[in-house]
DNA sequence: CTCATATTGACAACATGCTGTCAGTCTGTA
DNA sequence: TACAGACTGACAGCATGTTGTCAATATGAG
C-alpha cells in the first residue's frame, strides 16, 4: 500500500524520533543550566541575543527563529526583572534597542560559565568527531526538511 | 577563565544547537502532515499510542515520554471530537482505556501515509547511511544528557 | 513632497506541555 | 481484613510560543 515506508524512510523516521527526544532532554538541561541564575531556556537566548548586540524585538526574533510577538512577551519580563531595558533607538522611534544592565550581564555570565562546564563533559564523552560529523548530517536535514515540502494535502 | 569551552565542548555546543532548530523544523512538518486530517503533531502521537495498545492516559505519557496530565488534556479533546473513546477497563475502575473510533483510525492512516512519502523522500536524499550513523551520535547523546547532571547550582 | 507599503510594538486568543494539588482507586503487606 | 503507600484522573495555574489584529512609524517610488 502506499503508505510503506523504505528502508531510508523508516531510517529518517528513526533519526527524527531521536533527534524530537534528545530536543527535549537538551531543553530541559538549558532549563537546569539558567534556573541558579534565576532564568529560563527562553530568558537566556533572549539575553544572549541582546549581550551579541544592542537589537529591537523584532530583530532578536529574526535571529533566534521566533515571532517577534514571542521575544516581545519574554523581553518585556526581563526588563521587569532590571536584566535588560530598552534604550533609545536613533534610526527607529519605536523600535527601541535591547541592552543588557550589569545585572542582566550578570545573569549571562553565569549562565555561560554553567554551560561551558556541562557542553565540555558531554563533548568530552560523545567524542569531537563524532559530535562534527552528525552536526553536519543535522545541517543537511534542517536544509532538506526546510526545501522539501510536505506533500499536498 | 573558567567559562571558556574546549574544541569538544564547542563541537557539542553547536550541534545542540543545530539539534533544536532542526527539532522545530520537524515539529512543523508535523503538524503539516497531521493537518489536512484535522489533527496536529501531539494529537497524532497520542492517536499512535492508542493505536498500538489500547491504554490508559497515564500509560500513554509513559511511552510518550510526557506528563498523564498533557496526555489527558488532548485526550479529552480527541473523545470529544469523536477519534477515541474511554473503554471500561476491568482491570482498573478509573483508568479507562483510550480506543480509536472509525473516525480516529481513519485520520491516523491519513497521517501515516503522507508520513511514509515525506519520510521516503527525505531518506534519499540524505542517504540511509548517513542518517544510521547520525542516529547513533543522537542516541548516544541522549543517553550521555540523561546521564550527565548539570553542574551543580 | 506624497502616498502606498512594510515594519514595529502592543494586545488578545489559542495550543502545547509543565508542576502542584486533590480525591478516588488499587495493591501489597502485616 | 486493615491500612499505608502508590497510582490515576481531574482541575488550577504557569511558561512558552504561535497566529491574528491594530495603530504608529519608516521607507521607497513617483
Amino acid at each position: 500500500m502506499s503508505s510503506d515506508r523504505t528502508p531510508a524512510g523508516d531510517a529518517f523516521a528513526a533519526f527524527a524520533i531521536s533527534v524530537l527526544r534528545l530536543a527535549g532532554h537538551l531543553q530541559n538541561a538549558g532549563d537546569a543550566l539558567a534556573k541558579p541564575a534565576g532564568q529560563t531556556s527562553a530568558r537566556w537566548q533572549v539575553l544572549a541575543a541582546a549581550d551579541h548586540a544592542p537589537m529591537s524585538v523584532a530583530d532578536a526574533g529574526r535571529a533566534l527563529g521566533m515571532t517577534r510577538q514571542g521575544v516581545q512577551r519574554v523581553a518585556d519580563l526581563l526588563e521587569k526583572d532590571g536584566l535588560i531595558l530598552y534604550a533609545d533607538n536613533p534610526a527607529h522611534q519605536r523600535a527601541k534597542l535591547m541592552t543588557l544592565t550589569e545585572r542582566g550581564a550578570a545573569a549571562l555570565d553565569t549562565i555561560k560559565a554553567r554551560q561551558a562546564v556541562w557542553a565540555n563533559a558531554l563533548g568530552d564523552v560523545l567524542g569531537t568527531k563524532e559530535i562534527a560529523e552528525a552536526t553536519q548530517t543535522v545541517i543537511a536535514a534542517l536544509q532538506a526538511v526546510e526545501k522539501q515540502s510536505v506533500p499536498e494535502g
